[in-house]
RNA sequence: GGGCGAUUAGCACAGUGGUAGCGCACUUCCUUCACACGGAAGGGGUCACUGGUUCGAAUCCAGUAUCGCCCACCA
C-alpha cells in the first residue's frame, strides 16, 4: 500500500476489498529480515521480557496455542510501543514421553522396538525427528505475526538447557532436595515408564466388586465363624496380598485381630490387623492389603511393617510371585482370579460397581501403583519458599483467583518422581559405580551425581577406590530420563543464559515480566518453575502470571486431538488473516480468564466471529482509503497539527473521543484488559470515527470549484482542518490497534504516513494522550445531536420518505445550551438529514408558528417536527397499521 | 467430600449500585463517488430462582437450582 498510496490520484487503483495474505506475509518478513524484534540488552529503556510457553516439537499449531500467542503478542507489542526494551522468546519443548510414544509407534509398525537400534541410533532417529517436525510449529508461529526474537529461539534439550539441567540436578542433589529410593509410583504400562502424580487421571469406569473369603487360618473363631469377607474391585492383586485389615475396635472383628487368615489360591498365612483407614460405612468393614500394589494398603503395611509383595512386573504381565499366573496381561490374570476363586469356592459374590481408575495421560491406560526404584524431588522446602513469597503476591496472578488453586496446590505437596524409563530427553546426570555389584546396576549399587563422566569419575575414585574397593571403578551413567517438567521448570532463567550468572540477557530481562498461559497447567509448569527459580534463582521468575481459559469449539467442547473437534487456525488465517483471528480471539476474551467459544462451521470452514473480525479489518481498510484519496497527497506529517481555534464542533467531539479512548485503552492493554481494549478500538473505530466523524467531515472535504474569493479561501482552511483531524485520529488510532492487529496497522500505517518501508509502526511511540482535547460537556452535548439526527431519519422512515426527498426539519427545545449546539451544527444536520432547512426554536417561538400536517418525534427533551404535508399522505399514513 | 466458575435478546457473550449493551442472526429501505466484508431505520430480554441490604440491585449479601471445571487414598 505505501507504494500506492502516493501520489493521491493512484489511490484508485486500491482494491476496495482488503487481501490480508499477501499483505501478511510481506510485513511478516519485514520485520524478521529488520531485526525489528531482536532487542539488546544495553539498549535503554525499562526492561520487559516474555519467555513464550514453548509448544511441544510433535505438534502442529492448535488453536490454544493461537489463543495464547494473540494475547502474549498484543501485550508484548503494547510494551513495545511504550518504549520499554523488550524481550519475547521464543521456542520448543521436547516433550520427552510424547515424542517417544511417536517414534516407538512408527517403530512398531516396522516391526521393530527400540532396543534393537540401541540407544544411539534411536536418538539419532529422534533428533532427525525434531528437525522435521519442530520446524512446523515454529513456521505456524511465524503466520500468527509472533514479535518474538526468533534469533533467540531456544530447545528445551538444547545445549544450552542441558547445561541448565545438569546443573540445576547437581544442586539439588548437594541441598540433598533429590534422593533415589523404592516407592510405590504410578507405573505406564503403555510407556513403560514411570509418570508423576500429575499426569494421572482419574476416570469413572463400570467395574464390579467382588466379594471373597479369606479363610481364618485356625479354622474356626470362638464364635464359629471360619472366614472373612473381603471386597475389591482389582482381584489380581490378591496374590500380592500380605494382611486383612479391619475396622479397630468393631465388635464384630476384635477378638480376631492378631490371628491369621490362609491366602486362597497362594497358601500364605496372613495377618489381620486393625487399622484406622477401613471405613465402617463400606463393603464388610474388612480390606485385602497388598502394600506393593495400592498406596492406600502400602501405607497400612508401613503402619503394621508388613511384607511387599510384587506380582506385576514393569509390562503390566504377572511376575513369578504370582505362581501359576505368571505371563498373563494384568487383565486376564484378572478374569483368571477370579475363575480360580470361584471355583474354589471362595467368590461370595459379584456387584456392579461404578469407581474411579487412574489412567495415564499419556498412554491412555490404566496407571498401576508398582514398587520401583526412582529419583525424587523434595518439594516441600521449594513449595514453602513459593508460598511465602505469594503472600507478597510474588507473582501476582491475574484473574487473582488463581493464586489460591496454586497456593493450595504447593501445600500438602507430595514429592515429584522426576525418572522417566525413557531415551528422549535429559539423561539423568549420575553415574552408577557398577564395578561395586558385578558390572549391572541395582537397586543396591552406589552410585555419584556430578557435571559429567570426569567428574564423576574423580568422586567416586575417591570414594571407591583403595581398601575394600580396590578393583577397577567401572562407571555407568543412569540410562533413564528426566521428566520433561523438569527442563521445562528452568525455562525463564534457562533461556536467558543461567546457570552462567553474567549472562548479559539474565542479568537485563530476569525475572520476567509475565507469565501468559493457560489454568491447566499451572501445577504442571507454572509452580515448578516457581519451585524451581527459588531454589536457583532466589526470585520468582515472573512479575504477573496471566492465567486465560481454554478455546473450546463450537459445540462448548474442550478442543483435543482425541476428540478430533480440533479447529485449525491455519484454515482460519488463509481464509480471514492472522489479525482477523488474533482480533476475534481477542475479542472475546473480556471476562477474567473464562474459556472462550469459537463459533466454527465444519462443512464450510467457516466462523462467523473472524469473520465478523475480518469485515472490521476491511472497514479499517476502506476508511485508509477514503482518507487517502480526500487528504490532497499530504500525510499527518505534512498537515500538521490543527489549529486549535479553526476545530469544528465534529473535530473537538473526534478529538475528545481520540483522548478518551487512548487513555481507557493504554489502561486496559497495561492491566490485562486485553478484550475490553479490543472492543472498545472497535467500536470507536467503527461507530465514531467511520459512521459519525467520516460522514461529517466529507462536506468539508469537498471544497466547490464554483467558490471564489474569501469564501474560497475559509472552505480551503476549514478543508484543511478536516484533512488534519482526520489524519491525525487515523494515526493514532494505527497505533493503538497494532498490537491487536499488527500486519494491517502497519499496512495503513505505512499508507497513511508514506514512511519508509523500514521504518516500522511496531516501534514507534505510543501517541501521548491529548488531556487538553477531553471535553465531557461537548461529548454529552455531540450525544444528544446524534440523537436528534437519528430521530429525524426515524420520521423519515416512519413517513416512507424516499432518500432523495428533502424535507424541511424543525427542533424545539427549552434548553438554551442544546439549542445552540442544533445551531451550530446545522450545516452537519442538513448533511445527514437531507433537510430541505433546519430550525432551532424556543416552545414559546414554536406555539407562535405552529407547524400543521407534520410528524412528530421526541429525543429527551427535544422535540423533533417534519413539516411534511404535500409530500406524503399523512392521512394514509395514520391509517395505515403499525409501527 | 472440598473448592472454583457460569446462568443477561434466537445464538454466542460484555456489563458489577442509578433510564439494559456489542457481534452474529432477524425485519424494512438503500447498488448515494471509502466500504454490500457496506449504509440507514427497526423488532426482540420481568438480566436462573427465593429472600435480604438500599431512595434505587443484572450489579452487593444469604440461600436454592442447573451446568461445567479442578482437587481428594473409600477397598
Amino acid at each position: 500500500m505505501a507504494r500506492l498510496a502516493v501520489p493521491a490520484p493512484v489511490t484508485d487503483a486500491l482494491p476496495k476489498t482488503y487481501d490480508p495474505v499477501g499483505t501478511e506475509a510481506r510485513w511478516q518478513q519485514a520485520w524478521e529480515t529488520s531485526g525489528a524484534f531482536h532487542p539488546d540488552p544495553s539498549a535503554p529503556g525499562e526492561p520487559f521480557s516474555v519467555v513464550i510457553p514453548p509448544p511441544n516439537v510433535t505438534g502442529s499449531l492448535h488453536m490454544g496455542h493461537a489463543f495464547n500467542t494473540a494475547l502474549i503478542d498484543t501485550i508484548v507489542r503494547f510494551q513495545r510501543l511504550q518504549g520499554k526494551n523488550v524481550l519475547c522468546l521464543p521456542g520448543t519443548d521436547h516433550a520427552s514421553i510424547a515424542v517417544q510414544t511417536i517414534l516407538e509407534k512408527q517403530l512398531k509398525a516396522e516391526g521393530k522396538r527400540k532396543e534393537d537400534l540401541g540407544r544411539e541410533a534411536f536418538l539419532e532417529k529422534a533428533w532427525e525427528w525434531k528437525a522435521h517436525s519442530g520446524g512446523t510449529i515454529v513456521g505456524q508461529l511465524r503466520r500468527l505475526g509472533y514479535s518474538v526474537d526468533w534469533r533467540r529461539e531456544r530447545f528445551t534439550l538444547d545445549a544450552g538447557c542441558s547445561a541448565a539441567v545438569i546443573e540445576a540436578f547437581n544442586r539439588l542433589h548437594e541441598q540433598g532436595l533429590i534422593y533415589r529410593g523404592e516407592y510405590l509410583v504410578n507405573w505406564c504400562p503403555a510407556s513403560g515408564s514411570a509418570v508423576s502424580d500429575l499426569e494421572v487421571e482419574m476416570k469413572e469406569v463400570d467395574g464390579h466388586l467382588w466379594h471373597f473369603r479369606y479363610p481364618l487360618t485356625a479354622g474356626a473363631a470362638a464364635d464359629g465363624r471360619t472366614y472373612l469377607e473381603v471386597a475389591t474391585t482389582r482381584p489380581e492383586t490378591l496374590l500380592g496380598d500380605t494382611a486383612v485389615a479391619v475396622i479397630p475396635k468393631d465388635p464384630r472383628y476384635a477378638d480376631l485381630v492378631g490371628q491369621t487368615l490362609t491366602l486362597p489360591l497362594v497358601g500364605r498365612e496372613i495377618p489381620i490387623v486393625a487399622d484406622d483407614h477401613v471405613d465402617a460405612e463400606f463393603g464388610t468393614g474388612c480390606v485385602k492389603v497388598t502394600p506393593a500394589h495400592d498406596p492406600n494398603d502400602f501405607a497400612i503395611g508401613q503402619r503394621h511393617n508388613l511384607p511387599l509383595i510384587t506380582v506385576m512386573a514393569k509390562d503390566g504381565s504377572m511376575n513369578e510371585a504370582a505362581g501359576c499366573f505368571q505371563g498373563l496381561d494384568r487383565f486376564e490374570a484378572r478374569k483368571a482370579v477370579v475363575a480360580a476363586m470361584e471355583e474354589g469356592g471362595f467368590l461370595v459374590k459379584v456387584e456392579d460397581y461404578r469407581h474411579s481408575v487412574p489412567f495415564s495421560d499419556r498412554g491412555k491406560v490404566p496407571v498401576e501403583p508398582l514398587l520401583s526404584t526412582q529419583w525424587f524431588v523434595k518439594t516441600e522446602p521449594l513449595a514453602a519458599r513459593c508460598r511465602e513469597a505469594l503472600e507478597q503476591a510474588d507473582p501476582r496472578f491475574v484473574p487473582e483467583r488463581w493464586s489460591k488453586v496454586y497456593r493450595d496446590w504447593l501445600t500438602d505437596i507430595r514429592d515429584w518422581c522426576i525418572s522417566r524409563q525413557l531415551w528422549w530427553g535429559h539423561r539423568i546426570p549420575a553415574w552408577f559405580v557398577v564395578s561395586e555389584t558385578g558390572g549391572v546396576i541395582t537397586d543396591t549399587t552406589p552410585y555419584v551425581v556430578a557435571r559429567d563422566e570426569a567428574e564423576a569419575r574423580a568422586k567416586a575414585q575417591a570414594q571407591f577406590s583403595g581398601g575394600t574397593h580396590a578393583h577397577p571403578l567401572v562407571l555407568e551413567q543412569d540410562p533413564d530420563a528426566l521428566d520433561t517438567w523438569f527442563s521445562s521448570g528452568l525455562w525463564p532463567f534457562s533461556t536467558l543464559g543461567w546457570p552462567d550468572a553474567d549472562a548479559a540477557d539474565l542479568a537485563r530481562w530476569y525475572p520476567t515480566s509475565v507469565l501468559v498461559t493457560g489454568f491447566d497447567i499451572i501445577f504442571f509448569w507454572v509452580a515448578r518453575m516457581t519451585m524451581m527459580a527459588g531454589a536457583f534463582t532466589g526470585r520468582m521468575p515472573f512479575q504477573d502470571v496471566y492465567i486465560h481459559g481454554l478455546v473450546r469449539d463450537e459445540n462448548n467442547r474442550k478442543m483435543s486431538k482425541s476428540a478430533g473437534n480440533g479447529i485449525d487456525p491455519l484454515l482460519l488465517i488463509d481464509r480471514y488473516g492472522a489479525d482477523a483471528l488474533r482480533f476475534a480471539l481477542v475479542r472475546e476474551v473480556a471476562g477474567a480468564g473464562q474459556d472462550i467459544r469459537l463459533d466454527y462451521d465444519r462443512k464450510s470452514d467457516t466462523s462467523a466471529t473472524v469473520e465478523a473480525s475480518r469485515n472490521f479489518a476491511n472497514k479499517l481498510w476502506n476508511v485508509t482509503r477514503f482518507a487517502l484519496m480526500n487528504l490532497g497527497g499530504e500525510t499527518p506529517a505534512s498537515l500538521g497539527e490543527p489549529d486549535p481555534a479553526a476545530l469544528q464542533l465534529a473535530d473537538r467531539w473526534i478529538l475528545s473521543r481520540l483522548a478518551r479512548v487512548n487513555r481507557e485503552t493504554a489502561e486496559r492493554y497495561g492491566s490485562y484488559g486485553l478484550g475490553e481494549a479490543s472492543k472498545g478500538l472497535y467500536e470507536f473505530a467503527w461507530n465514531e470515527v467511520c459512521d459519525w466523524y467520516v460522514e461529517l467531515i466529507k462536506r468539508r472535504l469537498q471544497v466547490p470549484a464554483e467558490l471564489e474569493g474569501a469564501a474560497r479561501e475559509a472552505a480551503l482552511a476549514d478543508q484543511r482542518t478536516a484533512r488534519q483531524v482526520l489524519a491525525k485520529v487515523l494515526q493514532a488510532l494505527f497505533v493503538m490497534l497494532h498490537p491487536l492487529m499488527p500486519h494491517l496497522s502497519e499496512e495503513l500505517w505505512h499508507g497513511l504516513t508514506a514512511e519508509p518501508e523500514e521504518t516500522f509502526l511496531a516501534l514507534q511511540p505510543w501517541s501521548a494522550l491529548d488531556a487538553a482535547a477531553l471535553d465531557d460537556n461537548l461529548e454529552a452535548s455531540f450525544a444528544e445531536l446524534i440523537q436528534a439526527i437519528r430521530v429525524v431519519r426515524n420520521l423519515r422512515a416512519v413517513a416512507g420518505l424516499k432518500p432523495s426527498q428533502s424535507v424541511p426539519v424543525r427542533f424545539v427545545s427549552g434548553r438554551a445550551e442544546l439549542a445552540a449546539v442544533l445551531t451550530a451544527a446545522t450545516a452537519d444536520i442538513t448533511a445527514l438529514t437531507r433537510a430541505e432547512r433546519v430550525e432551532v426554536l424556543d416552545p414559546a417561538a414554536a406555539a407562535a408558528s405552529p407547524a400543521t400536517k407534520a410528524l412528530a418525534g421526541v429525543s429527551g427533551e427535544l422535540q423533533v417536527v417534519l413539516p411534511i404535508e404535500g409530500l406524503v399522505d399523512l392521512d394514509a399514513l395514520r391509517g395505515r397499521p403499525g409501527p
